[in-house]
DNA sequence: GAGTTTGAAACT
DNA sequence: CAGTTTCAAACTC
């Protein structure tokens, strides 16, 4: 049996030695080994601008437990004058943050075949084997990591990179090439990579190649995915970098000065609509997930990538402004034709039903928000959760019977992972302060794959001054976490009173308003909420005909947002509420990372079973050689 | 690898 | 809010 000390232990290194390390070490021991390897996997992945940016100002960077935020105590003492620019190699030695690149949220992924997640997806569900090769895969990966922490160890290699522990392995190449050294500095241009056609790396993560823009707009797309750009990107003059937090984080709140959504993942996954249509009839839509504001496309005609629609593997929508759609997806046309309400009509009846319209604006905030947490969650986080969490008979048996059967089933576990996620608002502090850089964004590792409930828990803003005093719950039993994973497998959404989009940190923006009540009545009735939700399921999903319940005109060029609809208001009140309401959003994650890194078989092998989906095919055809190159 | 096309993002 | 510009990825040659 692995010994969590030790593997804590590596998580501490590897993580620079974070200040969180320690609650997360008590996490860790507390929930025995497993929960240690995800607590590895998430904290892994959760030196993103948050932890990353901590990393870099390494003392100015405190933790306050009590409101689940990371304050930046001397901001001002940032970066500019710390990191030299690229090339410098003066940083403080300051370990490789987990690679930005991956998945990357708003860069829509076409990193990872939709297929694979759906694949994996369906191994899960088959609750019992499923759950038995999760198991072996988790047993070989513990392996993996600890491997990993003691190569580190000995050669100073940082861990940070171990996406996947199998990465690690593999990819021996890949770490030896990325060092930290390698990945604390920003690429010089003469280290300048090579450009080519295709912006992802082998590990289908995404790297940018900005010019101009000093990867602080949205055109970049590591910026865009919340992740600061690493090695593998070609950028130049990149101030996305840890070095950088502090101008990354005022560009990022002046664009969501903006733009509050400018961060959420573009893509949404209504859980009930027309993709079961799309699915059988055109066989081009892996899933119902739509793009959350649609594209614009004029002469591309939705079939290149040009298309963010396409590009995610989503058909079009009534939200889209494409002219002469054809994406192979799902047409715009098609999605109407179905019976989709349009933009303008799903916000009409938002207002219907809505009496508030600043509850319906956090519902969009909200949505936004669980959207991007459910990027990073890999198609068997929730399986593995579960068995983390003492009651796998009710979890596997709701996952299996619920969402896992279906190829969007890993969508819905996204989704119930974003619940998780919000419950998690109401969590420990210290515990909630990792890693919402992984729930929210990239999560292309494995180690996301392996996160724990505790390990979800732990959520780390981003170093979002906004954020400060959020959490009111400071101390949460492991119990919550249990509850609240009860949630996340239903799939059920809840508001975030807190409103406001926060840059990765959404999940963690408090809800005192929501959390205790909900976190309370989950307690009481957690076990209960199962069946409950079971039985109801399938009657909210006839219902729910609209899969897009709200349409949100939110930028000067009119583009969407679907909001979450009626899960808000949690389990304890779904069964009147939110599940009942008969528009239950679940947010596709956009099919990010083969969680088991399908897709680097997939590259190896061109193998269908690692991009799979019989709906998948068109893309993949089209996809997965680009990768190779 | 250079150049072109495309559409999102940013700007006016 | 519409039109324009900027930008970087996607694509072509």
């Amino acid at each position: 049996m692995p010994n969590p000390l030790q593997d804590v232990k590596g998580c501490e290194d590897y993580n620079e030695m974070v200040p969180t390390s320690h609650v997360t070490a008590e996490n860790i021991l507390q929930d025995g080994s497993e929960a240690t390897l995800k607590h590895h996997g998430i904290r892994r992945r959760c030196l993103q601008f948050g932890e990353a940016a901590s990393n870099a100002l390494g003392r100015n960077v405190k933790l306050n437990a009590a409101s689940n935020t990371m304050i930046t105590v001397k901001p001002s003492e940032l970066v500019t004058s710390l990191c030299p620019r690229r090339g410098s190699g003066n940083f403080p030695s300051t370990s490789p943050k987990p690679s930005g690149i991956g998945l990357h949220l708003n860069s829509i992924i076409n990193a990872i075949p939709i297929d694979q997640a759906a694949t994996t997806g369906v191994r899960l569900s088959d609750s019992s084997q499923g759950m038995k090769s999760t198991s072996s895969i988790r047993l070989q990966r513990m392996e993996n990591v600890k491997r990993s922490i003691l190569s580190s160890n000995v050669d100073g290699r940082s861990l940070v990179d171990t996406r996947t522990e199998s990465h690690e392995i593999d990819d021996t190449v890949a770490t030896d090439t990325g060092n930290s050294e390698d990945l604390n500095q920003p690429p010089s241009p003469c280290k300048k990579k090579k450009k080519t056609s295709v912006t992802a790396d082998d590990n289908g993560c995404k790297r940018c190649n900005c010019k101009k823009s000093k990867c602080l707009k949205l055109y970049c797309d590591c910026f865009a995915a919340g992740t600061y750009c690493t090695d593998p990107c070609a950028c130049q003059g990149c101030l996305n970098r840890p070095e950088y937090v502090e101008t990354v984080v005022e560009t990022k709140q002046q664009i969501e000065s903006r733009n509050p959504i400018a961060f959420a993942p573009k893509i949404v996954q209504p859980t009930t609509d027309i993709s079961s249509h799309m699915d059988d009839e055109n066989l081009t839509t892996p899933s119902s997930a739509r793009h959350k504001r649609g594209c614009n496309c004029k002469r591309s005609m939705c079939l290149k990538k040009y298309c963010e629609c396409y590009q995610a593997n989503v058909g079009c929508s009534s939200g889209c402004r494409c002219e002469g759609c054809k994406n192979v997806h799902g047409k715009k046309e098609d999605y109407v034709a179905f019976g989709h309400t349009s933009s303008k009509e799903r916000v009409s009846s938002i207002v219907e039903e809505g009496s508030d319209c600043t509850f319906h604006n956090k519902l969009e905030m909200v949505a936004s928000k669980t959207v991007y947490d459910l990027h990073c969650l890999s198609p068997i986080t929730p399986s593995l959760q579960c068995s983390d969490q003492g009651k796998e008979d009710a979890k596997s048996r709701v996952i299996s019977g619920n969402y896992l059967p279906s190829p969007e089933s890993d969508v819905n576990m996204l989704a119930s992972c974003t619940n998780y996620t919000k419950s998690s608002e109401n969590l420990h502090g210290s515990e909630a302060l990792l890693d919402t850089n992984e729930m929210l964004g990239n999560t292309p590792y494995d180690s996301q794959i392996e996160c724990s409930d505790a390990a979800l828990l732990q959520l780390t803003p981003l170093p979002n001054p906004e954020q400060s005093g959020t959490s009111s719950f400071s101390s949460v039993p492991n119990e919550c976490a249990k509850i609240t994973h009860s949630r996340l497998s239903h799939g059920c959404i809840r508001q975030l009173p807190g409103g406001s989009l926060r840059w990765r940190s959404s999940p963690l923006t408090p809800s005192t308003r929501v959390g205790e009540a909900q976190y309370l009545q989950c307690s009481e009735s957690d076990s209960k909420l199962f069946d409950i939700l079971e039985n109801e399921t399938p009657d909210i999903l006839k219902e729910a005909s609209t899969p897009m319940t709200s349409v949100k005109v939110n930028s000067p060029t009119q583009k969407r947002v679907s909001p979450p609809q009626s899960c808000h208001i949690g389990i304890g009140s779904s069964s009147s509420g939110g599940l009942r309401s008969g528009r239950k959003f679940i947010l596709k994650a956009v099919p990010t990372f083969p969680s088991l890194s399908p897709c680097i078989n997939s590259k190896s092998n061109g193998d269908e079973d690692s991009c799979n989906s019989p709906s998948k095919s068109p893309l993949k055809a089209n996809e997965c050689p680009q990768r190779e190159s």
